[in-house]
DNA sequence: GTTGACCTGTGTGCAAGACATAGGTGTAAG
DNA sequence: CTTACACCTATGTCTTGCACACAGGTCAAC
């Protein structure tokens, strides 16, 4: 298969199965004649795998190191469930600091419905933004 | 002032301050005996402009046209409020996104909880990702 | 004069793909 | 057998908002 049909069974794009198969997370055979990529079945499953873990929140390093253990035949899964947790802990900062600028884009919207649109001066810029009051 | 002074004056950082001067947000002294920057009382105050407008999810391309904006004597209000708008669909859409998969790795957490660790074979690389149920 | 701590600007790196592009493929019509 | 043309390919570059690395400059103490 090629990278559009992989991509289109996986539910993903042709670029992402590209740059996957750029860093070599996924190593498709190629074909000589044109020089275009054939996946097989076992790319396939290998790059569901891929999928699912990004899902999951793990990053491209981590399936590297993740998929590199399995082929050692080595167990996988006390990685996979280190990194899942520190991955969770930045998920949650992240998350936190998503809801906080969210609340303060909110707050900025509702301050400046009743206020005039102004011209700027030496010292101002966009009198909205400069005296828009967080609220802590 | 030099960088680091100025940095610290507005609770960000060096590169920071750098990473604006690179890009022409702001245009500093430079002192010709060291080259090195001076930041006046306006580049501050500009700079204080900035940090403001990033934390209300104003992207550095938006500030920069409504820096352009207001240098025009143009008053940027209406810009800002239309982008603002913008800014705040695209939170919302990474929040809903950041919310599933916090949960998508929460309750892996949880099932894998009563799982054991195995080995990876020909056509599983790691079981429990492997296996894993989102749960609609 | 020299040490040494600290500071500077500039170059490069990062994540995870998206986008641009030059060229190849393949099918259908003529 | 051409030619046309839509579609596909691999590869190179761009994105965002800084952080980091590094070679060299500054400046006070000795």
């Amino acid at each position: 298969m090629r990278v559009i049909e992989v991509a289109k069974k996986l539910g993903t794009t042709a670029d992402t199965v590209r740059f996957y198969t750029r860093i070599e997370l996924l190593q498709p055979k190629v074909n000589p004649h044109n020089r275009y990529k054939e996946y097989s079945q076992s790319d396939i499953e290998r790059l569901k795998f891929i999928v699912s873990a990004r899902q999951l929140g793990f990053t491209v390093d981590d399936i590297k190191l993740i998929l590199n253990q399995a082929q050692k035949n080595q167990s996988p899964c006390p990685s996979v469930r280190k990194i899942i947790e520190q991955r969770l802990e930045e998920t949650e900062r992240q998350f936190a600091e998503l809801v906080r600028t969210r609340e303060r884009m909110k707050r900025a919207i509702q301050q400046w419905q009743t206020m005039e649109d102004k011209m700027p001066t030496g010292t101002m810029i966009c009198h909205m933004i400069e005296n828009f009051e967080a609220g802590e």
